[in-house]
DNA sequence: ATGGTGGCGGGACAATTGTCCCGTTATTTA
DNA sequence: TAAATAACGGGACAATTGTCCCGCCACCAT
């Protein structure tokens, strides 16, 4: 759910002080911040240094749909610069952020020049596509009790702790659906979430609905 | 919706007599052959000469989610050669398929030094994320009518027909609700298709429904 | 303190989708 | 050919999810 890569961190501390240091700035944006917007020619890619970013399509309808969180160490702008097309979707910051901001240019260089970096963003762009896949196949699968069960236990175990409209809009339910679900759960004590490995005792459930719940 | 790639056809037929030749090899497979396994750990990646395969994640529940067809040009199994994990779906051949068979290891090899290789992987990649993304906004937010009635015309598009039960799986519903929205379609003509950029005339939309329909 | 205002939770109902199952039609087999 | 059987469409109902809206409460300004 929130995506971090530790390696892309290191290397983006490593541009900063080699050859290429000129073209890499560092910028900051404040919680609500929309610093990619969904349509727009981007040329520059960026790698978050600190803080937590959503990464949302807005359909014509007006609905947000959150597809990831993007944590340490995450890249976002690369798609738009490896296939040179307009943003597929908004990036907001949703804590204050840092990031290491590069050219689209640069990236492509380093993408022909850099093998180390060239195979980490190879394997960045594969484990998104598994994630999204995986991600997209339960949430279309399962209703959305299940699915938000484990998203509360992704939170906690990541100990991070998102909006309800976000949770919303990241499962793609409305916010009327979301305490729904919660109640429920809590009514039922999570029985009934068999095939599902999802194990927690009445007490650990208690905790995670205890957030959205005073 | 039904993908296809080129540029990996050629690459994949100058494979064959380059200097690799003595490594890749060509497989056929009948209509219905799985010949990748969700779970199992894969050695080979596939690029596809000729024909279509889907690709799906079988949930514990026994529901398939097809997130993927894949046609000529397309590469499978690259997500596990550069992951060095289990395979994440099935591939199964929907139509008589012959595809190019390269060992992991060279594809990981050829990722390190043909930077032509490289850069198509990279595309191919970037454009799978995009369009999963788009895709899971677009079904997750919209009524299945919209998706079911852009999917008939993609199909239309393309030249191509699939089952009832292969449609249901890619839109992650039941066939009996495959079967009452394309009632619904008929009987509404399309009408109320607002906001979804899809106009089509009547005549149009009884040809894409006639072929579910006889 | 008092009235306004906006966010939030949830009741009530509508729309959507899934499940179960039965009757029809196609297909196979004796 | 006739019986058995397998696919298919759709009716009826249940479950899930969305929409609309009302009342509660906190906060603000007068």
């Amino acid at each position: 759910m929130l995506r971090t890569n530790q390696a892309f961190l290191s290397c983006a501390e490593r541009l900063q002080t080699g050859e290429h240091a000129r073209q890499v700035t560092v910028k900051t944006f404040e919680p609500g911040a929309r610093f990619i917007r969904q349509g727009e020619q981007i040329h520059f890619v960026y790698i978050i240094r600190e803080g937590i970013t959503k990464c949302y399509i807005r359909e014509d309808n007006g609905k947000d749909y959150i597809f990831e969180f993007l944590g340490k160490g995450e890249i976002t702008g690369e798609l738009e610069a490896i296939r040179k097309t307009p943003s597929l979707c908004n990036i907001e910051a949703i804590t204050p952020v840092t990031a290491y901001v590069l050219p689209g240019v640069l990236f492509l260089q380093l993408m022909g020049t850099d093998s180390d970096f060239n195979r980490i963003v190879v394997e960045e762009l594969a484990t998104r596509i598994a994630q999204t896949c995986i991600r997209a196949s339960y949430q279309q699968i399962y209703p959305i009790e299940y699915a938000l069960l484990r998203l509360l236990m992704l939170q906690a175990d990541q100990q991070v702790f998102f909006s309800k409209k976000d949770i919303a809009d990241y499962l793609a339910i409305t916010v009327r659906s979301f305490n729904r679900t919660i109640r429920q759960l809590r009514e039922k004590g999570a029985i009934g979430m068999d095939g599902l490995h999802l194990d927690l005792s009445r007490k650990e459930l208690d905790n995670l609905l205890k957030r959205y719940d005073v």
